[in-house]
DNA sequence: TATTGTTATACTCTATAACTATA
DNA sequence: TATAGTTATAGAGTATAACAATA
């Protein structure tokens, strides 16, 4: 059961430190780029992207929170954001009236296009330029596996002891 | 002159994005142990382990600003609080007295350690569990460069256009 | 004049708990 | 009873600009 290592090689380290320096830099840098070019935290840009993607231009809120937010009044928040912006519209689901549906606007569409191509040129200047397409193929290769075993792992892994009473 | 590529193919697009949840999953479960094994926020801990390492448990706080933080009031909150945590003590530097030299205290490596073991197993659990020896070392052969790109990219590619007067 | 660091301030974001309404 | 979402509220973090002191 090697599922607690209680030590991390010395690669190990250097992957867990550049992964971390990495992704903070490239993540500042498209968040001023977001911020500038259209007024958007990183954030709303993935809540945006998202319904953008959509086939239908709309998705549950909770259906938008996974993975995107981690709380539900986080997400409220943002959303109430977009809304006040007019980039997105909130209405009840037909279906469950429990649920409320959250669809892009032409506004929302035309702001993404706005931010679009600086994210693309920020994203590829700074995280791709330095790569060829084997190491990005190779990239992709060890990311996959990581990713899914994060999203099949529960965030147990985070609290394993301390939980003896009413939690 | 690739500098700003124009779009970014399908496998690149998979890259950026599994990359962003990766590390967003990963600081998120471990910026929850760290703040419940010991109060500390991820650039506190970051601070603190940085103080570790060094020889002398020591720091110019700019130089503890370079990677961790991204302005220097920010340091100046997050120092202060660590101080007054006694985590830390600030004292004015004997060479340059407008420097001042941040020392880790005996307490502050003590919380280190509280937290170490607890940061070990989830970053392990987490992010190395599905990766062989052979995937690590692939991983830090990709990683390696493109941390030194950015390192070497000033924040320039933030911003590329609009700057034609006083900004 | 440039650099180091602090302060004041304002703002963004996040999370917890209590609450409403529907399934 | 469980789920979906909102609200109120409080707290943590960040950044900008003005400032003081030293190089």
């Amino acid at each position: 059961m090697p599922d607690a290592p209680l030590s991390l090689d010395p690669v190990q380290l250097g992957v867990y430190f550049d992964l971390i320096e990495v992704t903070s830099l490239l993540r500042h840098t498209v968040e001023q780029q977001l911020r500038e070019a259209g007024d958007l935290s990183y954030v709303q840009f993935q809540l945006l992207a998202r319904l953008g993607d959509s086939p239908t231009g709309s998705h549950r809120m909770t259906d938008l929170a996974d993975g995107v937010v981690y709380s539900r009044s986080g997400l409220t928040y943002q959303a109430g954001l977009l809304e006040k912006a007019g980039l997105v519209v909130r209405a009840p689901s037909p279906d469950d009236e429990r649920s409320i549906t959250v669809t892009i606007t032409d506004a929302g569409r035309a702001r993404l296009a706005d931010v679009l191509p600086g994210h693309i040129e920020v994203v590829g200047g700074l995280l791709f330029e330095p790569l060829s397409r084997e190491n990005v193929e190779a990239l992709a290769g060890l990311l996959a596996p990581v990713r899914d075993h994060m999203r099949s792992t529960p965030p147990r892994s985070a609290a394993p002891r301390r939980r003896a009473k009413g939690e």
